[in-house]
DNA sequence: TGTACATCAGTGAACGCGCGTTCACTGATGTAC
DNA sequence: TGTACATCAGTGAACGCGCGTTCACTGATGTAC
């Protein structure tokens, strides 16, 4: 029945996207091999390369995409509860939500690293990390332990390193055991 | 002028495992071959599998070695210093000077989850990182928060996904950073 | 001290496999006039 | 409205490669008597 599927698909670009996505999420960004990505998108297995270039290429524009995405959630939790707090549970939620895009992410040996779009969503992601304070001067020392105390949470808990007794919200063991942190006090203010 | 090189070697299995932390330190645990690790050893590349089992079965005790290693620094940071700040020092000293062993330990995908070895190993370090204090009950947000912190800061640094202006000594910004943690009280005495 | 035998440690050829990339190609679409 | 041509999007065969694992083997060492 799929077989009156046209010569052009008119949406590969995306649909090889995604499934490279599924593909990472399964079996770690490690694993991912185009002719799978293409075999899954159920086109020929050159088609990739043609979008991407190459393999790094794919991986490059996962990356971007993750970037742009986290970016999206961080400003909207700042934006809609400017709650230093809320902030660090949209990072985890995310990191654990989209596990091939956070495994890729934070991988920059697998990218392009000349990549004009990657360094911008990159940059622009870190401005939401670090700039807490719209724009007022934050202590980096300070941004630095709240983003890796969130990192560290996310990739332990993925990995499945923490102990279960935790329980099995990662939200709310995010707010519990970042209560121990001791941000400025600009950052907490409503 | 090695040629000749007994037909038994005495202590291939601690050589191989040698060779492989250096390709997995060069080149991530996704790059590792069993192949090249025998290469670099100048053995038969069948002589692995003689030892290991299978490939999951070196990452198992490479894993093993990397878990005693770390529970032995840890210890005796603890020992030595009696302070909850230069445990999470000697974490990350551990992280990034044995980044094999780092990668490797925390990917359990890439393990042999019922290796009797490595489930005590992991046990102890465990252990180490949350019961601080000395068998006292302690809080396990908090020693989360900690491990976390830590842990990510570790990651973020050996990817070089922090900013720059942090400067070059990791322990330096250890101490700076985890200075942003609330730690229970009897856990910073004397 | 000698000898037979078992076990251990490592070899090297062979297997089948999936991979990334290239290349000449073809089918479909867009554009100029 | 028609036609010629350029460009775009995707194909499928072919390449050479390194891999993990198996297997029958051999060389060296240990043990029993």
């Amino acid at each position: 029945m799929a077989d009156d599927r046209p010569y052009h698909h008119g949406d590969l670009r995306a649909t090889l996207l995604r499934a490279a996505v599924e593909v990472i999420a399964e079996s770690g960004a490690a694993a991912l091999s185009m002719r799978e990505v293409t075999r899954r998108a159920g086109v020929s297995h050159a088609a990739a390369t043609y979008h991407f270039g190459d393999k790094r290429g794919l991986l490059t524009a996962i990356a971007v995409d993750g970037y742009r995405a986290l970016h999206a959630e961080l400003a909207a939790a700042e934006r809609e509860r400017r709650s230093f707090l809320e902030v660090g549970v949209a990072y985890v939620r995310f990191a654990l939500s989209h596990p091939a895009y956070f495994d890729v992410m934070f991988q920059p040996h697998l990218h392009e690293v000349a990549d004009v779009e990657l360094r911008e969503a990159k940059r622009s992601t870190a401005a939401v990390l670090y700039g807490i304070d719209d724009g007022a001067p934050t202590n980096v020392a300070a941004g630095v332990a709240a983003w890796s105390l969130v990192h560290g949470l996310a990739t332990l808990w993925a990995n499945g390193n923490l102990p279960a007794q935790l329980g099995e919200d990662p939200e709310a063991v995010t707010r519990a055991v970042a209560a121990h942190l001791r941000v400025p006090r600009a950052s907490t203010r409503t």
